[in-house]
DNA sequence: TATTGTTATACTCTATAACTATA
DNA sequence: TATAGTTATAGAGTATAACAATA
């Protein structure tokens, strides 16, 4: 062992490339645009955000971001909130039916990978199942997963 | 054992989900739309497609993806070839431009993948070395990569 | 004066419908 | 008559710039 990653990191972005292809493929229905769901997917795993925070996040403005909340609280998926502290900032809040419809997209792309799984060797299987936690792991690094309150939160 | 998959299909969605955010937020620069350079890949992935099945693949219609090819053809990308048989079909082409930017994107993901991989235990790196082949087998059964030529290509 | 968020305007991308050319 | 692709038009989504409110 020379200490080195045995993981091309070419290989492995190739190899994320296709599984960022596969779950846009997955994603149905498409009443929502992708940045629309990913903002939802974000205020899950995050919990309530600044406009300015989600618009860094999703990458893009903060126009863009206050458009795209107002959708949202249009469709009752999210809400905005004021904040005690400072009176010029809004938290965006996910509602139960924006966490419901989150979970009603995840479903149906659970259910299209269970048919593509099926075709797969066991082998294969285990080998994702062992490797999920590690992704996680990539992901949170990337994506800011709060492990403490303080630390993700608007409040 | 029960035969039946240690595999949760509601975590696998979720995880392959953020996997979906952090390749999306890697994806710089943003001068191309996400569907733009996704169409590139696919035609690195399969070679030479028909606009109908391009628009299939990267689930918009065919007038969007007439666009996106012209488009694609004039940033020198991609190109339209007239086929043989049938003069009503064109196949689109990458180029060695195209196939070069994409190159050059995926290389800047890779540099970020790096850093993010060199936070990672070893173990993780490991697991999700390991898991690579698998993946590709789970994005392939579903994105269509064409073992053989008269499979996937056009012509 | 700096920061948070919104409004105004223009541009890009996409969908639906109508059309052309070939089979 | 059916199919492959394009053109026409309208709507959604985004960026840049200018603005309002609060700190």
């Amino acid at each position: 062992m020379d200490g080195r990653s045995p993981l091309d990191e070419l290989e492995l972005a190739a190899g994320l490339g296709r599984v960022y292809s596969l779950m846009r493929s997955l994603s149905l229905p498409r009443d929502l645009s992708m940045t629309t769901v990913s903002t939802l997917a974000t205020l899950e795993r995050r919990g309530p955000c600044r406009v300015t925070e989600l618009a860094a996040l999703e990458g893009v403005t903060q126009p863009a971001m206050t458009q795209l909340v107002s959708r949202l609280e249009r469709e009752g998926l999210a809400e905005r909130r004021a904040l005690a502290g400072d009176r010029r900032v809004v938290a965006v809040h996910l509602t139960d039916a924006g966490r419901a419809d989150l979970a009603r997209r995840r479903a149906g792309q659970a259910e299209r990978l269970a048919g593509l799984l099926a075709g797969l060797p066991a082998s294969d299987r285990e080998a994702i199942a062992a490797a999920l936690p590690a992704l996680d792991r990539l992901t949170g690094a990337a994506l800011g997963v709060p492990d403490t309150p303080a630390s993700g939160e608007c409040e």
